[in-house]
DNA sequence: GAGAGTGTTGTAAC
DNA sequence: GGTTACAACACTCT
């Protein structure tokens, strides 16, 4: 699944190999999935990579970008070479069976490398989209969660406004950006605070004390080039992250609490899965 | 074999 | 404006 851990990782893994090559071919197995004129991005060289919130966006050398939103299943992988057996970029096996059933767009780039995006439900989109276009795609969006602009005094000023759970708080693109579910939890955890708690309830003590759980969790997991579930999130070369190995409470119930050792309880808040630890998280 | 659960985000309704 | 419920989808698990 991936969260801003996961599309940092892939930027910055294709920051290096995608600059200065040219999309050559598209190849749009679902129209669903791609929205602009294709003839539009023939031709294109890449310039720059770059990310923001769960966003990743590739500068175009005509100041347009092609935007992709990765959603719960989306995967880019990238191969150097199909021809040459071994060499070039390494990928995981079945790498080099794709396209495959759930490859929804097929990039084809100079120097004989392909960008696949693969997406099992769908819910991910790749747009064409002009700068002003893509500025907007983040026009309601508050700070990314690793951007010095967020602070306590931030932070506390917005959950005082708020009644919701805390933990649908700092999920909020409004709030802030590129905090998801698995995040969530585990801040939470750190920080010792109950999920369920109303946001206008927390201290300013509190709040510091969330704020860098989340940004060291946040840290911590692009460090270890995201989390992979059920292979749900794959790196470019096909390879799965390492943040699940060290996951506190996400997925953890019934297990004992890395702070307390109380079995971890596993909860709904809005209608998601909620990991926490009802003996330390207060 | 039917039904629920999974997770991100935009939208519509309150 | 904040909050809530739901749709978009395919696949796994009960």
């Amino acid at each position: 699944m991936p969260e801003l851990p996961e599309v940092e990782t892939i930027a910055r893994r294709l920051q290096p190999l995608l600059p200065g090559k040219n999309v050559t071919q598209v190849s749009v197995h679902k129209q669903k999935s791609f929205h602009g004129e294709l003839e539009e991005l023939i031709g294109s060289e890449v310039v720059r990579v770059h990310r923001r919130a769960k966003i990743l966006g590739f500068e175009l050398n005509d100041g347009s970008y092609l935007a992709t939103h990765l959603k719960m299943t989306g995967q880019l992988i990238y191969v150097d070479d199909h021809s040459k057996v071994g060499g070039g970029h390494p990928t995981a096996d079945w790498v080099q069976e794709l396209p495959s059933s759930h490859t929804r767009i097929t990039y084809q780039l100079s120097d004989n490398a392909t960008l696949y995006f693969n997406d099992q439900r769908l819910f991910g989109w790749m747009k064409h989209l002009s700068e002003p276009e893509y500025m907007d795609l983040f026009s309601s969006w508050g700070p990314d969660i690793n951007d010095p602009a967020v602070t306590t005094e931030y932070l506390y000023q917005q959950l005082q406004r708020r009644t919701i759970a805390i933990k649908q708080a700092i999920m909020d693109n409004k709030i802030v950006c590129g905090v998801g579910n698995i995040y969530a939890c585990d801040s939470l955890n750190v920080a010792q605070i109950s999920p369920l708690r109303s946001a206008k309830t927390l201290s300013k003590q509190e709040v510091t004390t969330l704020l860098e759980a989340m940004k060291t969790v946040i840290e911590r997991g692009i460090e270890l080039g995201g989390t992979t579930f059920d292979g749900k999130y794959l790196d470019i070369d096909g390879f799965a992250g390492g943040y699940q190995d060290e996951l506190r409470v996400y997925g953890r119930e019934g297990e004992a609490c890395p702070n307390c050792k109380t079995l971890i309880e596993k909860i709904k808040i809005a209608g998601r899965g909620t990991y926490c630890c009802p003996g330390c998280q207060t």
